[in-house]
DNA sequence: GTCTATAGACTGATAGAC
DNA sequence: GTCTATCAGTCTATAGAC
């Protein structure tokens, strides 16, 4: 298989696992089974690697988003869809997104990941501001607030209720946490 | 001094700062003035160090929650309240809630400190249900949910709040994240 | 591309003098 | 209680053979 590829799933598995300073060259050279030495062919520091994950999460990530907006749903369904990636990528608890683990650990990262983590935080704000846009025209959403409001107080929800799931290593309080928003979406799909 | 007290005044704001595997006894011995090895005779190992540190963070956050609920104010000025507990710990964007913290290391926790860690959230949790519980009584609060999801949607909203304002270093993130919250509690008091 | 070998710094922890 | 000295293990990173 192609060794890049599989250091970064390793890595990312274990950033979102354990935290940014919870991983070693080490842990995965062990894991994919190479030397360490020869890690640092791939990723000549511990920052390129990094670099690497977070542009490869970012792009995986926002490629889903997209996906889910050109359905042309309503905005209710894609917000439904979208709390769905971040249910999806605790697993059974054990990992949150990339983009919360690093925030936690914000004072490890390079200026460059720096960077990318910001960046990772305003697409998505402006992602759900247009979809919070579209449900004040659809009418999908109830009680709806100011778009840009609403979007930062959703991203800031769905992140904070990975952390009470992770910290439990169980999905059921990300979905209480996010029983209050879910409970204003018109027309559920059936399931 | 309280040597014990510095030393445990210091890791917590490296950890809040830094995550938990982000400082050592080397930093805490560099920064209150001793030699590293005197500070196994105050915490044998890091993880004692650890669980004192949640103890006492514990006590003193809920000790301000239980001076909170003692004035006897409205639910939404309780709760006014409570957001001004998480916006103080964010000190200027460099720091979060230890919970928040540790939440995102898990996996490096000792299990005494997991029980801690815990014991805080279904504590928050507790104590932010009989908040909404009074929200239904003295109608404070609008739009409101069951009390036990509004609660759990609290605790998460804050949580993400400051991760993200940690994020970008600036509280300015965490303010656009309660917002929304914070327009449904009724009767701003004077500022 | 991957290896062995190694560097230099750091980790939490211990023994024993004062 | 704090110190010096030291331990065995880990960390990221580099040099150079294959």
């Amino acid at each position: 298989m192609d060794t890049r590829i599989s250091l970064l799933e390793s890595a990312e598995r274990a950033v979102r696992e354990r935290g940014y300073n919870g991983f070693s060259y080490a842990d995965l050279a062990r894991e994919i089974g190479i030397r360490k030495a020869s890690i640092h062919y791939h990723f000549p520091t511990k920052a390129n690697l990094g670099s690497a994950m977070i542009e490869r999460y970012s792009a995986r990530f926002f490629g889903s988003l997209a996906d889910i907006a050109e359905t042309g749903q309503s905005a209710a369904d894609q917000l439904r869809a979208y709390i769905q990636v971040y249910r999806d990528a605790l697993a059974t608890g054990t990992q949150v997104c990339l983009c919360v683990s690093l925030s936690a650990s914000r004072d490890s990262l390079s200026s460059e990941m720096l960077d990318r983590l910001n960046r990772f935080h305003e697409d998505s704000v402006a992602w759900l501001t247009q979809l919070f846009d579209r449900a004040a025209q659809d009418k999908s959403i109830a009680n709806l607030a100011p778009a840009d409001r609403e979007a930062n107080a959703a991203l800031a929800l769905v992140e904070g209720a990975q952390l009470l799931a992770r910290a439990r290593k169980d999905v059921a309080p990300f979905d209480q946490a996010l029983a209050t928003l879910t409970a204003r979406l018109a027309s559920p799909p059936l399931h």
